[in-house]
DNA sequence: GTAAAATAGATCGCAGTGCGATCTAAAGAC
DNA sequence: GTCTTTAGATCGCACTGCGATCTATTTTAC
């Protein structure tokens, strides 16, 4: 029947989003354990891994964190204050900042991403056992 | 080089956190296209999808959530005022309130079960594909 | 049985944070 | 040169999740 179809889509999902947030919780508790809020630390690991070169424009890190532009602006200023990240003006277009990790960021991102490295592979490992069953359901 | 083997292990959860979060813009931006806050959306999840029955109390809830109890029960609270969830006493523990699908919350979840059940797929199969390649780095 | 401890929610005020609207400055179009 | 566009910055606001605290019911101890 059409309900039942329904019902296994809800509770896979429903599944599903527990689990993300499960890991999500995870990383954010990671994060304060560092002395970092999980903002910083995702703004951080934009700054190191999404970028090419270590370096990221505050419309790149707006892109990566999924968020409006003046959002990244205050999350930046805050991580410079806490001496996280460093800021200097770009060289070819003025208008640009270029965002930077200090050294001391560096250092408590590594520790996280070392932190994360494993939750994450477990996390997908989950996704590619229970999510992807098809046969659940029939055809 | 362990620097490369760092930098590697960042690009892979920089990658994998844009995806979850264009995941999650997504999904944010369906449940306002239909009318209630991503939130409320979660928690029409949880009552369907996370409990057996259809009925769920509010510390199941903040478990599937991964919220504190009083977050839900204000959640809850606007949830019900919107005519989405209805709330009710447990009849073998008084303390405890079950919390139930009215039928517009179960049309509107219906309608975002089947937006989501796609792109969760698309999301978990781009995960299989390039999340868990051991090669890079080897071992 | 009754008293104490534990549990499920409810209430209150607060702080963090992301957003819309608006503004400035630099770059590009013509 | 002027006009338009783009990159950030500034301001106030609204939402929402939390800690602390309180009430009501259930369970445990005796």
């Amino acid at each position: 029947m059409k309900q039942d179809r329904g019902k296994e889509m809800m509770r896979e999902l429903a599944w599903f989003r527990y689990t993300l947030r499960r890991f999500l919780r995870f990383s954010e508790k990671a994060a304060r354990a560092c002395g970092v809020t999980p903002q910083q630390h995702q703004l951080m690991l934009g700054i190191a891994g999404f970028s090419e070169n270590g370096r990221a424009t505050i419309s790149e890190l707006a892109e990566f964190l999924q968020e409006r532009n003046n959002s990244v602006v205050g999350l930046v200023e805050r991580a410079a204050d806490s001496g996280l990240v460093r800021r200097s003006a770009g060289k070819t277009d003025r208008r640009q900042v270029v965002v930077t990790l200090t050294p001391r960021g560096e250092e408590i991102l590594a520790t996280l991403t070392y932190l994360h490295h494993d939750e994450a592979r477990r996390l997908r490992a989950g996704f590619l056992r229970n999510g992807l069953r098809r046969g659940s359901g029939g055809s």
